[in-house]
DNA sequence: AAGATCCACAACCGCGGAAAC
DNA sequence: AGTTTCCGCGGTTGTGGATCT
């Protein structure tokens, strides 16, 4: 009966992944796309628990991942969304489109829970003020904002779905603040395939080659951090060649490609960044773009990409309003 | 300088819903 | 239709570094 059965937890290695188990499962990925991860530990040799893989690829190898230093607007924007959704992390990291909602809970736990705390203590006045700690107040359930928030959502995809097309430039409302890459969005399409973040994954590994054959990793700990640092930049390969001008490659072209230029990764591609990136995506599409199956190429050949461009795009359309209502002085 | 404590963050655990059989 | 497993999410823990005493 049912599916066959997991992962056996017997010789299932835990603790902080090493850079070989990094690319191990990046290139994995980017063979195969990320998804059915039960297979993975199986196929790449890995002692590591499905979980734990995909775990580890959304929170850290991914695509398109920016890491520490939350600016002041993500950190508003956090606390806003906060108030309104409560505790999900998931829900408010498709806000946040280089945040993982792991990053953000732990930065929510480590650092915005207490200057909340405090800012409520010392009577506010702080540069994120009376809006949220005056919700907070309101006894009303959480439950009740969460539905309202989510029939909102809804109507407005369902709206947006069935109205003329849409262009999402007013996503470039939110870049008001240069230095804030991941508040902000473009108009370019999300139809560029999963398979370039793929690409940028071989970037990202040929990167993390570089770092780690000159800094020969110490302990477990600073391997991860070093890892996760060179994984850091990605978003800036992979933003480089999503936006580019290329046509969607094959996952096999890619792997070749990319792997063949695994050490000629040109560092300024940093530089051209999340700012292209990050105009590039709605949350949504951003998702799609990091964490979509392979089949996400069928499904636009059989969905016209009109339909999966609104679709993408609905987020955007409250990811505006949001940030706009995140800029009002009233919040902030 | 050494030990104690705090802090930040990566990773694990358990649960619930969805999907496969 | 019922059972089993997968997947994703949120809460929690463990660990190493930083800071304090």
């Amino acid at each position: 009966m049912g599916r066959p059965p997991c992962c056996d937890k017997e010789g299932v290695k835990k603790g902080p992944w090493t850079p070989e188990e990094d690319i191990i499962l990046v290139s994995y990925i980017q063979e195969h796309g990320p998804g059915n991860w039960r297979a993975v530990p199986a196929k790449t040799g890995l002692s590591r628990c499905s979980k734990s893989c995909r775990l580890r690829w959304t929170n850290y190898l991914r695509p398109g991942i920016k890491r520490g230093n939350f600016t002041e607007q993500e950190e508003k924007m956090i606390i806003h969304l906060q108030d309104l959704l409560g505790n999900r992390w998931a829900a408010i990291a498709s806000y946040l489109p280089q945040r993982t909602d792991n990053d953000i809970k732990n930065y929510w736990n480590t650092h915005l829970r207490k200057k909340l705390k405090k800012m409520q203590a010392g009577g506010e006045g702080g540069s994120f003020g009376e809006g949220f700690s005056a919700s907070r107040q309101i006894p009303r359930g959480q439950w009740e904002r969460r539905l309202q928030t989510d029939i909102q959502m809804a109507k407005r995809a369902l709206s947006e779905a069935l109205s003329p097309e849409k262009k999402p430039s007013c996503l470039s409302a939110s870049n008001s603040n240069p230095s804030d890459s991941s508040s902000s969005f473009s108009s370019t399409k999300p139809t560029t395939t999963q398979s370039v973040c793929y690409a940028s994954s071989a970037d990202n590994i040929a990167r993390m080659l570089k770092g780690w054959m000159k800094n020969p990793p110490k302990s477990s700990r600073t391997n991860s951090s070093m890892t996760q640092n060179s994984f850091n930049n990605l978003a800036g390969a992979d933003t480089a060649c999503s936006s580019g001008a290329k046509g969607p490659l094959s996952s096999a072209e890619l792997s070749e490609n990319n792997f063949e230029s695994l050490f000629d990764f040109d560092q300024s591609l940093e530089s051209s960044n999340s700012d292209q990136f990050s105009q590039s995506l709605s949350p949504e599409a951003t998702v799609l773009q990091d964490e979509s199956k392979p089949d996400i190429n069928i499904a636009a050949e059989i969905m016209p990409f009109s339909l999966l461009e609104k679709w993408l795009l609905d987020e955007a359309g409250c990811q505006e309003k949001l940030v706009g209502c995140c800029g009002d002085a009233k919040f902030f």
